[in-house]
DNA sequence: CACGCCTAGGTAAGCGCTTTCCCGTCAGCG
DNA sequence: CGCTGACGGGAAAGCGCTTACCTAGGCGTG
């Protein structure tokens, strides 16, 4: 099960003449005390006639108990909170999936939370889901290039750590507990290292926003792999946009009609190179013949475009799998920083540069 | 925001020492009652020496509400359900947005449950839902083929609403309440007509799990077009699997050793036609000369691969917004079903028969 | 046969918040 | 100048549940 909450708000009494644990308990003759301790299966014994009785009144009165009481009246500590730029990106849903099965292991609930990149909608999640009393928040996706923003984040996840909450984060440096770090730029470096060794010279780079950590660590790889080849990347060479297709398309188009010269295309990731992919199909543009192109994730989808895109694989379920392992094992001297590999993913949309040698 | 849970389970006593209205009260020298009103805003009006005092003592403590008691305190009614068979497909996800936009907009919370296709989670659900408060919960996905299991469940739906709860569901005709009704069988229909039209009499089918009434219903369209055009569509010639991609092309595989002189497959879902795209290009069997391909739901992706593919479009987003829109308005004369039409989408993966003229 | 102890059940005190009701104060009025 | 009424603030009663803590039997002992 999934909690997504939309955005906390106006709040409306309706209906009424829910069935409480009392209602249960005059029911069946009992004490709620008694009532409460057949239902949830206390440690204290009850006899099985009162058991009996109990059990009747509550299916003759489809009683469910009432969460919030519960939680209340336990000061309960069980569910986790995530906070990921949109769980509907392939790029997310794979991580969400590795959280939800280590949180389903341990019984956790799961409460999820799109910020939609939006710092201040993020910064207003954390107090919700302290609100909610979350176990741990696991903070999901890129962090910004914005100091301030990354300090008034931060002082709100120390208070809430001070309370005893868990903090893990994926794929973000400037937070200073536990961290799961994909290495973008290891990953990048290898993507550089490839277009070098196919003799790529003219490269294009559609890139992620600007302010995203992400975008820069990748672009930061990149580079280093070509300047240990002898070739810069020019910032005429790069177009910023948004991290889904059309954006990657739109961006592709711009950097062609500037540049007519490249021979491959680097996406900073895979919905941008499938947006890449589509806008040189609408041109004729042969790929990877005449452009190869390139993705980052590698994400499900990858290899079912055609050409099946060639792209640097994160190994997302398991950034997933082993942050809420952290947020969830309290042993351990902290901060813990896992770092993953990456991995290039040769596929067909990349290939030789036509009529030229390797490098 | 999205609450996701993984499943109700053990509680822990975690953390501890976090603020509550009373420290804030008894730090900013005033009682709870008046903490409580400066805090959200009430109508009682307060001076503004305590106003500044208590948010003040609000900044100082890093207060934040407990949503748990102030939900019990104020017998909550806030958030709505939603119950789909899994949210990372997209078919899911479509709806999924659709559902949230409208929930954003009336400043409610959601909590998406996935049911990963069990009856049994799905009676789990609605009884999580249930204690958590509600206000409405929505159902979205293929009903079951089990009577038992539909009683089962309608059961638990009419308590709910008996209380004061709201349903909603999506593509299932088994309830008796409101509903949003893509129309599966008339898109059937109008694929079945597609493929007469171009020809094709050698016609397989991928199809989804059996007891699913979204598959017998886009299955009855079908043969109800192509009996129209005096074809049949024998048993032998449809292979039943679950709805993605992978048993997509597993059924393709199957159906082609079985019957080499199909000229059209029909996949239940994009989904599966995707998985049929795969396989064929791994046989290099050319899509739409050779075979023709069909799928259904036009999901985003569809036109991403290639060849692109022909469709049958649902309006996905639509239905999840009409649906909320159902369950979040009281008014109207109960039950009402919204039917919404489907549409064919014809890409490059379909073709007229080779060597035939239309039949 | 009396004492103590174990046991099943009930009583009641919260969990942290909202909200009704009431009280004291002060301004305005006749 | 006394009375009324408006108004800001506090006391307290829950919301529905859990869980010490207590009580009253029933049994085993010496």
């Amino acid at each position: 099960m999934t909690l997504v909450a939309t955005h906390a708000a106006g709040v409306t009494r309706e209906g009424a003449g829910v069935a409480t644990l009392s209602d249960v308990a005059r029911r069946a003759g009992v004490s709620p005390a008694t009532a409460s301790r057949v239902i949830n299966g206390s440690s204290k014994p009850v006899t099985d006639e009162l058991r009996e009785r109990v059990l009747r009144a509550v299916a003759e009165l489809q009683y469910v108990p009432n969460a919030h009481a519960q939680l209340l009246a336990r000061s309960h500590r069980g569910a986790v909170g995530v906070i990921v730029h949109d769980v509907s990106d392939p790029y997310f849903s794979e991580i969400t999936r590795g959280l939800q099965r280590v949180a389903t292991d341990q019984g956790r609930l799961l409460m999820i939370c799109n910020s939609y990149r939006d710092p201040e909608r993020e910064l207003e999640y954390v107090e919700l889901l302290r609100g909610q009393q979350v176990a741990a928040i696991i903070l999901a996706g890129s962090g910004y290039h914005d100091a301030g923003f990354t300090r008034l984040l931060n002082d709100k996840l120390a208070a809430y750590e001070a309370t005893g909450g868990r903090v893990a984060v994926i794929g973000r440096h400037e937070h200073s507990g536990d961290a799961v770090m994909p290495d973008n730029r290891g990953g990048a470096r290898l993507l550089g290292e490839e277009m070098c060794r196919l003799g790529h010279e003219g490269i294009g780079v559609v890139a992620g926003p600007q302010v995203l950590t992400t975008t820069t660590d990748r672009l930061t790889g990149l580079r280093e792999a070509l300047a240990a080849h002898g070739r810069e990347l020019p910032e005429h060479r790069i177009r910023y946009a948004e991290f889904d297709r059309d954006s990657g398309a739109a961006a592709t188009a711009a950097l062609l009609d500037a540049e007519p010269g490249l021979t491959a295309i680097a996406a900073l990731n895979d919905s941008m190179a499938i947006g890449a992919l589509s806008l040189l199909r609408s041109r004729a543009v042969p790929v990877p013949d005449r452009i190869s192109v390139f993705g980052f994730d590698d994400m499900p989808i990858a290899r079912d475009v055609t050409p099946a895109l060639t792209t640097v694989r994160l190994p997302l379920v398991e950034m997933g799998s082993r942050a809420m392992a952290l947020a969830l094992d309290a042993g351990g001297t902290r901060p813990r920083v896992e770092s993953l590999a990456a991995e290039l993913v040769r596929r067909d949309s990349s290939a030789q540069v036509q009529g030229r040698a390797h490098s």
